[in-house]
RNA sequence: GUGGGCGUAGCUCAGUCGGUUAGAGCGCCUGGUUGUGGUCCAGGAGGCCGAGGGUUCGAAUCCCUUCGCUCACCCCA
């Protein structure tokens, strides 16, 4: 090695290395969610890291738009990192008219976003996203699949105080415009609501009497039952809707809103998902510019330091804009680096272990062509080998295939060479045992069975 | 974007009213055991104390600057 300074090994803050140990974990998470996704009939598919500018610019709202990574690119053209799979979805989606509906897809890549990182809030700037879509229908149906959908893969990654809490976006804006926001106001008004459930009433209207375009006394005061009745998580779906009925039903934006709320509820209970893990909150508001209708965000209510595991909607504009024509759509996406955030805390991670099966040791050079023929055997009855490469101590093999996990440790050495043999051990128990080498798979089988 | 906390070995940290060669545990390497790991025993490697400047006879310790990490808020997955 030269004397020169070495680079400092370092990575970007908010981005993770994931170590074999790690990525096992993951993988395996991912397999369970990709198996629910399969279940209700979506399919994969991928698009490019990168899009251009004008592509993701103007459809996720003002706070949003400031955290997209913008590349620079030769000619003048702007492209930019894209900050989720909603908005690729739909470009791809409007460039293949040709697809039948409805479009059940899912993907599963990293997005990126220019956020300051909060590890322990499971907050990354490179994060991957499990997304699922149904295009091109306006059922209602379809949207309380995806909630059903996602309380499927919650629970097959056996986590189970969760809670979905869902609305629909006509509602609070339908109440926001009925207390006198306007076009301009009505995104902080919103916004300001929709944190009664973390800081309760008095502090909204604290907020609401310090904010200069909202500090309205009548709107104010008018407005704090509104927010009593929704932040109590006691009274039910009917109760609440019934008082937004009675509070606001002529206006027709929130007459839709309670509709589709009635229908989302009813084809919930019919798809039987538990009561306890879902509930209707009028507050919610939920960031993104491109929800039309029904919005939905699933969390941890007892660790509300993490953000949401989930969130999702019904976008009906947003694929026109690329196609001209309107198709309706609507989707969520599940945070899988955030759910290892949570379920690392939570201590709920499973021990997955190695995915190496056996490790062929190295007695000398002699040996090496017995080792490597007992390898590929053992690959082709289907189980995961590998070959130590250099003649060393077996202690130090053996130690290897310790710190590694893996289960079984075979020895060729001279005698079994000789013999036809092939010497097993089992590294949990200890016991060791020689068998002619044609039976080596099998007996590798039996130890990893028990 | 706003406001706190912290930077000493690969990791977790101790040490700081300024005073010789900077410590522990874990991890790592070697040997005890030339055909056998996890335990045990013995030994070893590894630090310009985040970086730069200042005060001082003397700085990991005090002051300034800077970089990095982290927590909370905001927003989100």
């Amino acid at each position: 090695m030269s004397e020169k300074k070495k680079i400092q090994p370092r990575i970007f803050k908010g981005t993770q290395d994931f170590l074999p140990e790690e990525m096992l974990k993951k993988q395996y998470l991912i397999d369970k969610i990709r198996a629910v996704f399969m279940r209700f009939g979506f399919e994969p598919a991928e698009t490019p890291a990168f899009e251009y500018h004008e592509i993701l610019m103007g459809k996720y709202g003002e706070e949003g738009e400031k955290l997209i990574y913008p590349l620079a690119y030769k000619g003048g053209r702007t492209l930019a990192l894209r900050y989720d799979l909603t908005v690729p979805l739909a470009r791809m989606t409007a460039m293949h008219p040709e697809l039948p509906m409805p479009f059940k897809r899912y993907q599963i890549q990293p997005v990126w976003r220019a956020e300051k990182a909060q590890i322990r809030q499971g907050r990354f700037r490179e994060f991957y996203q499990c997304d699922v879509d149904t295009v091109g229908t306006d059922s209602l149906l379809a949207d309380a699949e995806i909630i059903a959908m996602t309380d499927h893969c919650l629970r097959a990654l056996g986590i189970e105080n969760f809670l979905t809490k869902f609305s629909s976006r006509k509602l609070l804006y339908g109440i926001a415009r009925h207390y006198g926001a306007t076009d301009e106001t009505l995104g902080e008004f919103t916004r300001v609501i929709d944190k009664v459930d973390k800081i309760g009433p008095d502090a909204v209207v604290n907020a609401l009497l310090d904010s200069k375009n909202l500090n309205q006394r009548t709107l104010i005061d008018t407005c704090i039952e509104f927010m009593v009745m929704a932040s109590d998580r006691k009274k039910d779906t009917k109760t609440k809707l019934e008082y937004l009925e009675k509070t606001f039903g002529k206006q027709p934006e929130i007459f839709a809103g309670i509709a589709e709320v009635r229908q989302i509820s009813a084809a919930l209970k019919s798809l039987g998902v538990d009561e306890a893990r879902w509930v209707f909150d009028p507050a919610l508001a939920r960031g993104l510019a491109y929800y039309t209708g029904p919005v939905f965000e699933t969390v941890l209510p007892d660790h509300p330091h993490i953000g949401s595991l989930a969130g999702g909607g019904r976008y009906d504009d947003l694929i026109g804009l690329y196609a001209g024509r309107r198709v309706p759509a609507v989707g969520t996406t599940i945070g899988i680096d955030r759910i290892i955030t949570a379920m690392t805390q939570l201590g709920l991670m499973p021990d997955t272990g190695t995915s190496t099966d056996v490790l062929v040791c190295l007695f000398d050079e002699d040996c090496a062509p017995a080792a490597l023929v007992a390898a590929a055997k053992l690959r082709d009855a289907g189980l995961n080998v590998m070959n130590w490469f250099e003649p060393t101590k077996l202690k130090k093999q053996f130690n290897y295939a310790d710190k590694r996990g893996i289960r079984v440790v075979a020895v060729l050495g001279p005698d079994e060479v000789a013999r036809g043999e092939i010497t097993l051990k089992d590294m949990t128990t200890g016991e060791q045992q020689n068998v002619p080498a044609p039976d080596a798979a099998d007996a590798v089988k039996k130890i990893l069975d028990r």
